[in-house]
DNA sequence: TTTTACACTTAACACCGTTAAGTAAAAGAG
DNA sequence: CTCTTTTACTTAACGGTGTTAAGTGTAAAA
């Protein structure tokens, strides 16, 4: 009696209908310009259904990017196996933690630089995001790098958060700001990983 | 025959009154979670009032960050001309733009954390703006540094854009990131200050 | 064959930014 | 003092938004 099974199997398909819809959508135009509406007339359902689905808006929104941000994570993981130094993964992770965001500018938009108070309300934390088992790579990089006395010694966490505010930064500042006269991207992105590794060494 | 001027005045009242409600409002709820009829009913005037005095919500809001940024300008004008070092300079002036960028969340969001594209059209460009005048502070304070022999040689440009990178970083960092668990604020400031204007040295 | 459960839709609510048309009072002209 | 014009503002409306309550038809279960 596989009745149960294909219903679920049918409801799983829609569900990820609507994400591969609304993810299209949201990076393209960005998450304020794709009304639940325009998702609905996409996949051809009323705008409704989607409430069947996910709780609201910013519920859609969190689980697409919780979708696009593990691939972030797989690729670092894939760059701590590859490299044996510990400074070269750092160096590594954190060039590729822009390049991601500047890969998917709307994802990180609403993941990294916009409040997420304001779109997650308070059901939605930090605790258990991508977001944080991201962060978490970069303090794992951090304690093996000065283990290996490969940077001086201090407190790990901040030191940690001293390097995301920084790759935070100009990955933001990139996408936020199209219209400012940047120097060239990667000599911009080269310079700034190289002041902050430079900061924290010896 | 003053009709002419008294009317003036009484204009230039009223805009700023329509200024200062908007100010407020955003300031403590947020660009988004303020309506034009919300100010509206805060001035006590028609939500169509607004509109003879101001393009749109986009321009009210230019307007508003354009005379909170001019203050950033003055502060960092009075380091200027109050300490001598370059060196010093350049770190009072960050730690300006960054105390600065705490005290005013919302304003410092609206004009560097989320993207103006959205919120501006194309009609206030970087050209001319507050953000512009503040960031060619930092390249002046870079540029003198420099020829004093305070940080190391290279393009004034490119350091100057990654040192705006790092304060920016922190800066939305902790506005946005309310519930992570970021260590003392202060130390996270003065670390990442340390940490970049020690990259930047010989 | 009838009843129940479910997947989905229609209609509606309360808001939003913005514009076009209208109004009443003040200013200017004779 | 009267008539016309200008000005400062308002009312009403348009086309959108996210979201919810109520309704509907079909497929499964009894």
């Amino acid at each position: 009696m596989g009745v149960k099974e294909r219903k679920e199997r049918e409801q799983e398909k829609l569900r990820q209908k609507i994400l591969d819809a609304a993810s299209e959508l949201f990076a393209r135009e960005g998450y304020q310009n794709v009304s639940m509406r325009k998702i609905a007339r996409r996949i051809e359902y009323s705008p409704t259904t989607i409430y069947l689905y996910f709780k609201d808006k910013a519920d859609l929104l969190y689980q697409i990017c919780e979708e696009t941000f593990a691939n972030l994570i797989k690729e670092i993981e894939k760059i701590e196996t590859t490299f044996y130094e510990p400074i070269i993964c750092l160096r590594k992770g954190m060039r590729a933690y822009i390049d991601f965001g500047l890969k998917y500018p709307n994802h990180y938009e609403v993941t990294f630089i916009a409040p997420l108070s304001d779109y997650l309300g308070e059901q939605h934390s930090y605790e258990g995001s991508s977001g944080q088992k991201a962060f978490e790579h970069i303090v794992q990089q951090v304690s093996e790098s000065m283990k290996a006395c490969q940077i001086k010694r201090g407190d790990v966490n901040t030191i940690s958060q001293t390097l995301w505010a920084g790759i935070h930064g100009v990955t933001s500042l990139l996408i936020a700001h199209e219209d400012f006269p940047f120097v060239e991207k990667d000599e911009l992105i080269d310079n700034t990983i190289d002041t902050l590794i430079k900061g924290l060494q010896h």
